[in-house]
DNA sequence: GCCGTTTTCGGCCCGACTGTTTTCAGTCG
């Protein structure tokens, strides 16, 4: 069973222990526990078979330790099957929706027999749910709203389509007078993949005309709220944005609070609460005194905490508070430090432009090396490479090689077949610098079958990089069925690197399996597989994933000098 | 149910909004 599955478990038993009415503390133990395994790294099935102890997830104790033992063993729970058996089947789908928490959820159920969103809806237009008490025509009203909007809004958004309005956003409102600071808290700023909403913090001399110049955006579609420091709005597709200014003296305090991530946030004020101190938006008060100190900066509000500056990419509460406290977190890698991009395409096979024009656009950004990796041609797929037309392709790398001055690494994206076996022969494969291998077709074969596929193909000693390895698409295709354990040994064992696809839609490796590799010791990649000179600043999307993963420099090949570089492609690894 | 630079027992994040209420429960982020 995967960590998601499992999280989903124990997130369910919290929501049923909550209806419940059992105490609010138990609730959370089983929430935190839930959100821990979400996140972990690594797969619980792993822990246990490497024999380690799941007692060190945070928030896993004697009781939750024997659950997960139980649920990864036999498949099923039977506190949880008990639990569920108490309550009708569609309970926790109604405190999906906004507004209805456990306690309405309870009373929709035993007093109106609503059992799921259709029972909902009969009940609130014919009335029954305003006339329970302490409910209303107001509320009902909401709830009827709220599904609406559930309905209506396509659930989270990819970071790539979210950072590009939100930039947009940005750069009008700080041309406004008086504006000293404007960025994207939530989400977005830790640079988690997809994005709820947008909460846009900043500071003003003067805020009214700052919040006249945000709801008359061109893409605002809606005005949801508008007061005199905060205002709402929806933008094309549903997206809401929140604009928040404060006073200069209160930035700090303010954009710490709204990034979060909530699990961050809780975790530092448990902690602060040791020290005497209670933190909120505002600032942090000291509980004896009650005096409240006000911070411009995060990094005076750690620092009043007698901690590192904590990147918002690691503020998710999986150790990186207690790293702060003793000064040891990362040195996390960064655009600049990138110093090539190791997949791209040219109008060779399915790229957009020609070789030169890619690899001007790279030398443009500042490169030290470009690889021309176009499709091979087995499958037909992509208008892929002959072994004849590689030979041409080749003269002409080192033509514009010469011309452009800069170095460019001659290579192909392998097709690994059904059967594991490659696209490509190895004499073929010889002639490429780099050599860089993906599955594009047979994506429903099962876990062994793909993992075995892969292994296979990483077994190749021409093969120097796994690319996208999951295959996912955000929101469109589901990952394949990968041990990505076993990749991540076989990667170790055939000194393969694997990469992250800074592609936005794909972002594979993703954030968490990016970081179980960099702990092993995986040789990790960042590439921007692009299609046209203007995909290389997707380069960034690849870094915050890498961030998101713990990365530093040395654990990205493309931070290496060419020197380096080529001597891994020679094998020298 | 978890956890410890004050605790192995007794605590457990903080503030705000909303609606239905004469003082607060429920929900959210």
């Amino acid at each position: 069973m995967k960590n998601a599955a499992i999280a989903r478990v124990f997130q369910d038993i919290a929501d049923l222990l909550e209806l419940k009415g059992e105490i609010v503390f138990k609730v959370r133990a089983y929430q935190r526990a839930a959100r821990a395994i979400e996140h972990l790294p690594r797969e619980v099935e792993v822990i246990r078979r490497e024999g380690g102890s799941l007692r060190d997830i945070p928030g896993v104790g004697e009781a939750i330790e024997k659950k997960i033992t139980e649920l990864v063993a036999t498949g099923k729970l039977k506190f949880y099957e008990d639990l569920r058996s108490e309550f009708p089947p569609g309970i926790t789908t109604l405190m999906e929706i906004p507004g209805i928490g456990p306690k309405t959820a309870m009373r929709l159920t035993q007093e109106l027999g609503v059992n799921s969103i259709e029972d909902l809806e009969k009940a609130l237009l014919d009335g029954r749910v305003a006339r329970l008490s302490r409910m209303g025509e107001k509320t009902a009203e909401n709830i009827k709203h709220a599904l609406e909007a559930l309905r209506r809004k396509d659930q989270r958004i990819p970071i790539g389509e979210a950072l590009p309005l939100v930039e947009q956003i940005q750069s009008a409102l700080g041309a406004a007078p008086g504006v000293k600071n404007i960025i994207a808290a939530g989400s977005l700023r830790r640079f988690r993949e997809t994005i709820g909403d947008i909460d846009i913090m900043g500071t003003a001399d003067n805020p009214e005309p700052v919040i006249e110049i945000f709801v008359r955006l061109p893409m605002v579609g809606q005005v949801l709220a508008k007061g005199d420091t905060k205002a709402t709005v929806l933008v094309a597709g549903g997206l809401q944005v929140d604009l928040r200014l404060v006073e200069h003296q209160n930035f700090g305090s303010l954009l710490q609070y709204f990034t979060g991530s909530k699990q961050h946030n809780i975790a530092l004020r448990t902690r602060a609460q040791r020290q005497g101190l209670s933190l909120s938006e505002y600032g942090i008060t000291d509980v004896k005194t009650g005096q409240i100190e006000a911070f411009a900066t995060e990094e005076a509000f750690y620092g009043r905490l007698g901690l590192q500056y904590i990147p918002p990419e690691l503020r998710e509460d999986t150790g990186e508070i207690e790293r702060a406290a003793a000064g040891k977190l990362p040195k996390l890698v960064e655009v600049a430090d990138i110093k090539g991009d190791f997949h791209g395409h040219t109008n060779w096979s399915d790229g957009n432009n020609s070789i030169e024009e890619m690899a001007s656009a790279a030398r443009s950004r500042g490169y030290e090396y470009l690889a021309i990796t176009d499709h091979s041609a087995g499958r037909g797929i992509a208008h892929g490479l002959s072994v004849e037309r590689l030979k041409q392709q080749i003269a002409e790398v080192r033509a514009v090689e010469q011309k452009v001055g800069m170095r460019l690494f001659t290579g192909m994206e392998v097709d690994i077949r059904a059967d594991g076996t490659l696209d490509a022969p190895d004499e073929m494969m010889e002639q490429a610098d780099v050599v860089v291998a993906a599955i594009h077709s047979g994506m429903s074969q099962d876990q062994e079958k793909m993992t075995q596929r892969v292994m296979m193909a990483m077994e190749n000693p021409h093969v120097d990089i796994v690319a996208h390895p999951t295959a996912r698409l955000l929101g469109e295709r589901e990952p394949i069925a990968l041990d990505l354990e076993a990749v991540f040994q076989a990667a170790l064992r055939t000194n393969t690197a694997l990469e992250i696809n800074a592609m936005p839609p794909r972002l594979d490796l993703k954030d968490i399996h990016a970081y179980r590799a960099r702990e092993l010791g995986v040789k990790l990649v960042i590439s921007t597989d692009s299609h046209r000179p203007e995909h290389l600043a997707y380069m960034r999307f690849g870094v915050g994933v890498a961030r998101r993963a713990w990365c530093q420099p040395e654990d990205v090949l493309n931070t290496r000098s060419l020197a380096e570089v080529e001597a891994f492609l020679r094998g020298e690894r």
